[in-house]
DNA sequence: CTAATAAATTCACCTGTATGTACGATTGAA
DNA sequence: TTCAATCGTACATACAGGTGAATTTATTAG
């Protein structure tokens, strides 16, 4: 069950970071469909709570700092190191695709560090973003650092839907294309999950922590060249690791 | 009225700023006293969205960068000048006490930044921090940016509740002392609103912004040397504002 | 000024949701 | 292996809390 009010404190955090400004009770109301009363009850529980305030009179409610100082607590904990955000800002201009740094959530998948493609057909995904571990190609490649048994009781949680129609709907299929991933020596996928959207990606174990990283953009523009790509990514790889 | 389910994301993440390590289902409901089946909820909506992940299998949940990511969106409007972040360190050195700017946010007055004091007994205060505009020297010394009519209009909103036997409780009280101030050089309280507590404050437009400084701390340190205070207060706020 | 309009706030009722309970999965001990 | 203990998940039900309507407060127009 989905937690609605959860949600709601959640959207008015990503609201305020989309308009960067003050915004009145009337406004974020309306945004949302929202009923007034409901909209005043979520402001001032945030406001007394110290993470909205009202900076000028009359001009509306706004996020305090008290967002940023608890996020960065919470983000210094096995902080990435330096490096893979130089690799990945490499890596996107000189394949001119979004790359992403993406870590293992029980069966999903979850970006956490992007750098998106500056074209304007591209892979929009952001810090957060989750995919299905199993049929996507940043996922698989973190499935290649699994014990076959953690990868089996991963198996039994997953449920296998044919998001299109390659995606591997079976356990099987799965490991017939993890086996495939390790003889072609990276991971890729043609939508197996997102409609039109191929990715390249390659194992990153840092420390204890299981990672990868993998190039999207568009199937047109990726398809034929997963090979060259992958190379791409393995000499980034070395080369930013080495530092 | 108060959105619970709005309070327990927060609590969530304020929990994670402090542990600063992952935690298990188990381990939050018990923190808590929430129920498992309620605590199973919340953590899979907020996973959901992407703003928890498992790090590691069965070592429980743990937020995303995502939370840093929309936090440093949000607070890169309109930030404060980089010059106050060192005239509060400075102040705090100098002083001993715990320092902040504060903002003004309806009929209360908001922490925006802080820096503490080093000392064991000191004005415990985090950035979000809340207090009444009329029942602190913080306030006060915002409310003196305020034109009368401003005032007035703040005045019909604020509750006089008597905090301490100290406490403006009335219109004319609050503005009695706001005229003190103006002539004194600066606004004090001594524990009007919180007990044992003594501050000292000045205005700081920046802008468009009306802000104040504070340096606070328990009565009997501040107590009888509040004129001093203000002065190093006054210098420090010249020298680092000239910059 | 006064009226009209819009925004913010309050409140009681009825609905959407938090939780008690039960079940299944996982882990560790023997 | 089996068993016990713990943890995670599903679901129906009672009731906490979201919402529509009314009231108050603020703002704009004339």
């Amino acid at each position: 069950m989905i937690v609605r009010q959860a949600v709601n404190v959640l959207e008015i955090l990503e609201y305020f970071a989309r308009v960067k400004k003050p915004a009145t009770l009337a406004e974020i109301a309306d945004h949302f469909g929202w009923p007034r009363s409901s909209t005043f009850n979520l402001l001032t529980t945030l406001a007394e709570k110290g993470y909205l305030y009202e900076p000028r009179p009359r001009a509306g409610y706004y996020p305090t700092p008290r967002w940023l100082v608890l996020a960065r607590e919470v983000a210094e904990v096995e902080p990435l190191p330096g490096w893979t955000r130089a690799l990945i800002t490499a890596l996107s201009a000189e394949t001119g695709e979004t790359v992403a740094i993406v870590a293992p959530s029980g069966v999903m998948a979850v970006f956490i560090d992007v750098v998106e493609s500056a074209a304007a057909i591209r892979y929009f995904a952001k810090v957060g973003h989750r995919v299905p571990i199993h049929a996507t190609s940043s996922g698989r490649a973190l499935l290649l650092q699994y014990s076959k048994d953690e990868r089996d009781s991963l198996y039994r949680k997953i449920e296998f839907k044919q998001y299109n129609h390659t995606t591997p709907i079976s356990i099987d299929a799965v490991e017939a294309e993890l086996r495939k991933s390790l003889e072609r020596g990276y991971c890729q996928s043609f939508a197996d999950y997102s409609r039109d959207l191929a990715g390249v990606a390659v194992p990153l174990p840092i420390g204890e922590r299981r990672l990868s990283v993998v190039v999207a953009g568009p199937e047109y523009r990726i398809g034929d060249k997963t090979a060259a790509i992958a190379v791409t990514l393995q000499q980034a790889v070395e080369r930013f690791r080495a530092k």
